[in-house]
RNA sequence: GGCCCCAUCGUCCAGUGGCCUAGGACACCACCCUUUCAAGGUGGAGACUCGGGUUCGACUCCCGAUGGGGUCACCA
C-alpha cells in the first residue's frame, strides 16, 4: 500500500520560492520519505506571460539547498515525464478532444472582453460572476460564422449541473459544495492552445500516478472542478490533502512587501537550511509533543497527516532567527568556516589572502555565541582581521581614564614576555598583574578590551587576546596608550589612530 | 457579496469530556552564572472570541453570532 505513494510539488515558475511553497515542498516531501513513496517536481508553466527558465532553475536551487530532493522532474526525467507542462501540451489536446467528442466540453467563442463586461455586470447587480453558457449549444453554422470573425475559440467543459460534490479531504474531512453555485462552464483550454491550470494539474495529476495531492488551503475551492473533469475522463481521482496557509504578520496573505519570504533571500541573509526547514516544519504540523528541535529524517519519520493542523499560520522571523542562531551553535566548524568565508572576503577582511583554517575554527567558536545569522559574523570578527578604526564612545567614557594608560603599559610588559602563549597562561598572567596591583581583574580587562578590539563587548579577553596574537595585542595596548595620553577626547589625536570619535 | 475553511498566551505548537490550578517554544521581564555581550540555567507575566445548548461534568461535542482567512480569470 506504501509503495503506492506518489505525491508532487507543482510551482509555477513565475518567481523565487517563498516559504508557503517551501512549507507544501517539505510536507509533501515528508509525507512520501515518511511513506518510501516518491516525490516529483513539475513545473506548471502554462502562463506563457510570466513563466521564466530562470525561475524554474532558481525553485529547484532553493529545493535542493533546502535538502528536498525529487525523485522525478524536469531536469531528472522520469517514467511519466515530461515533467514540464509547457512540453505535454498534445497529452492536454488530446484529452480536450475526448472530451469535445463526448459533448462533455465545447467550443467557446467569448472574447476575454465581453467576458470581463458580463463579469462586471453580474457583480454589479449582486450576482455571481458565473460564465452564462451562452456558446453551450451553437450549431455548425454559428460556429463557422464566429470563427470568421477572427474569434480564437476556447475549450470549456460543460458544468454538472444540480447535485453536490464532496470533497474527502485528509486534512479537513467531508467538504461539501454546492455545484449549481461551484462549477460553472469553466475554460480548460485557452484560445491558444495551452491548458488551463484545473485541467493540466488534472490530467498530469492521473498521468503521473499521484496518490495524493498535497498543497495549499488556498487550492480547496478548485478541488470541485478537478473532481469534474476526473470524472468526465474517468479518473480515480487521487487523494486529496489541503494544509493550512502561512500567513504574513498582518494576517494576510505572505508577498514580497511583507519582507523576505524568498528562501533564497534567507539563504543570502546567512540562515541555514536545517534552521529554515526545522521552522516550516513547526508550521502547521507538530510531532504531538513538546519537541522542537529535529532534523529532516527525524521529521520524515514523525510525519503524519493526520497531525497536520487547520489553522492558517502566521511566520514569525523572530522564531526563525532565534532557531536559526540554535543551528549556528550546533554547526561543524568547518562547514561554518567554508560559509564565512566567502562573507569575509566580501566585507573586505581577507585582502585577498585565506585566513589560517584552524585559526578561524578557533575565532568562529569564539564569536558564534553571539551571531543569529552568518551575515552577522564579519561585523562580530572584523577586529580579528584588521585594527579597530574607532574605540567606542561609551567605552573611551568608562574604560579609557588617564589611570587606565599606565594598567595598559603594564599589560603589555607582561604580555611581551609571557611563555607559553596560551589562553591559560594569559589569563594566569592578567590576574596576577591585577593581584599585584591590588585591583579588580576587570579594572584590567574592560580598558584592554576596549584597546584591543575598539568594542566594549565581545568573546572572553583571553580568548581574544590569545587568538589576536603576541604581536597585534603590543602593537594595539600601545596605540591605545597615547590615545589615553593625548587626553582624549583630544580630536585630532582620535583622528591621528583613524577613529572619528 | 456568494461559496468554503478556520478560531487556545502577541506569535507558533500541545490539548481529542473529568489527568487543565490549560503544557512547551519564540519574544518580554527578573534572577543566577560571569571580565563585557552573548550563550546557558532558574523563575515570572501572558490565552481557551462571545452566546446558547448537550452532559453529573466542557478548551474539548452541537447550534448561532462575531472575527480572521481563502476562493469566485483564456493566473496558478
Amino acid at each position: 500500500m506504501d509503495e503506492g505513494v506518489r505525491v508532487r510539488f507543482a510551482p509555477s515558475p513565475t518567481g523565487a520560492l517563498h516559504v508557503g511553497g517551501a512549507r507544501t515542498a517539505l510536507f509533501n516531501w515528508l509525507f512520501a520519505r515518511h511513506h518510501g513513496g516518491r516525490f516529483v517536481l513539475r513545473s506548471e508553466d502554462t502562463d506563457r506571460e510570466r513563466s521564466r527558465p530562470e525561475w524554474e532553475r532558481a525553485i529547484m536551487d532553493a529545493l535542493s539547498w533546502l535538502g528536498l530532493d525529487w525523485d522525478e522532474g524536469p531536469d531528472k526525467g522520469g517514467p511519466y515525464g515530461p515533467y514540464r507542462q509547457s512540453e505535454r501540451l498534445d497529452l492536454y489536446r488530446a484529452e480536450a478532444e475526448r472530451l469535445l467528442a463526448r459533448g462533455d466540453a465545447y467550443l467557446c467563442f467569448c472574447t476575454p472582453e465581453e467576458l470581463a463586461r458580463r463579469r462586471e455586470e453580474a457583480l454589479a447587480h449582486g450576482l455571481p460572476p458565473r460564465y452564462d453558457g451562452r456558446c453551450r449549444d451553437l450549431t455548425a453554422g454559428e460556429r463557422a460564422r464566429l470563427q470568421a470573425e477572427g474569434r480564437r475559440p476556447v475549450i470549456r467543459v460543460r458544468a454538472p449541473g444540480a447535485g453536490t460534490t464532496v470533497v474527502e479531504d485528509l486534512t479537513r474531512g467531508a467538504v461539501a459544495f454546492d455545484n449549481d453555485k461551484m462549477l460553472d462552464d469553466f475554460v480548460i483550454l485557452k484560445s491558444d492552445g495551452w491548458p488551463t491550470y484545473n485541467f493540466a494539474c488534472t490530467v498530469d495529476d492521473h498521468l503521473m500516478r499521484i496518490s495524493h495531492v498535497i498543497r495549499a488551503e488556498e487550492h480547496l475551492s478548485n478541488t470541485p472542478r478537478q473532481l469534474h473533469l476526473c470524472r468526465l475522463l474517468g479518473y480515480d481521482p487521487p487523494r486529496f490533502a489541503h494544509v493550512p496557509m502561512i500567513l504574513a504578520p498582518d494576517r494576510s496573505k505572505l508577498s514580497k512587501r511583507h519582507g523576505a519570504v524568498a528562501v533564497e533571500e534567507f539563504r543570502a541573509a546567512g540562515y541555514l537550511p536545517e534552521a529554515i526547514v526545522n521552522y516550516l516544519c513547526l508550521l502547521g504540523w507538530s510531532p504531538g509533543d513538546d519537541r522542537e528541535i529535529f532534523t529532516l529524517e527525524e521529521a520524515a519519520r514523525l510525519f503524519t497527516l493526520e497531525r497536520v493542523n487547520r489553522t492558517a499560520a502566521v511566520y514569525d522571523v523572530e522564531k526563525l532567527t532565534w532557531m536559526n542562531g540554535h543551528y549556528l551553535r550546533a554547526a561543524d566548524l568547518d562547514r561554518l568556516a567554508d560559509l564565512v568565508e566567502p562573507r569575509l572576503a566580501a566585507a573586505g577582511l581577507l585582502d585577498g589572502e585565506r585566513p589560517d583554517r584552524p585559526w578561524l575554527k578557533r575565532v568562529l567558536a569564539a564569536v558564534r555565541d553571539r551571531a543569529r545569522t552568518l551575515a552577522e559574523i564579519p561585523d562580530l570578527v572584523s577586529y580579528f582581521f584588521r585594527e579597530p578604526d574607532t574605540y567606542e564612545d561609551k567605552g573611551v567614557r568608562k574604560h579609557f581614564q588617564p589611570e587606565a594608560a599606565g594598567l595598559l603599559e603594564e599589560a603589555r610588559a607582561v604580555l611581551a614576555g609571557l611563555e607559553p602563549w596560551t589562553v591559560e597562561a594569559i589569563e594566569a598572567a592578567y590576574r596576577g598583574l591585577a593581584a599585584r596591583l591590588g585591583i579588580a581583574a576587570g579594572a584590567l580587562i574592560h580598558p584592554t578590551r576596549l584597546a584591543l578590539t575598539g568594542r566594549t563587548v565581545g568573546p572572553g579577553l583571553f580568548d581574544v587576546i590569545y587568538l589576536l596574537g603576541r604581536e597585534r595585542c603590543l602593537e594595539r595596548l600601545e596605540r591605545a596608550v597615547r590615545f589615553i595620553r593625548a587626553g582624549n577626547p583630544a580630536l585630532v589625536e582620535a583622528q591621528q589612530v583613524g577613529g572619528k570619535n
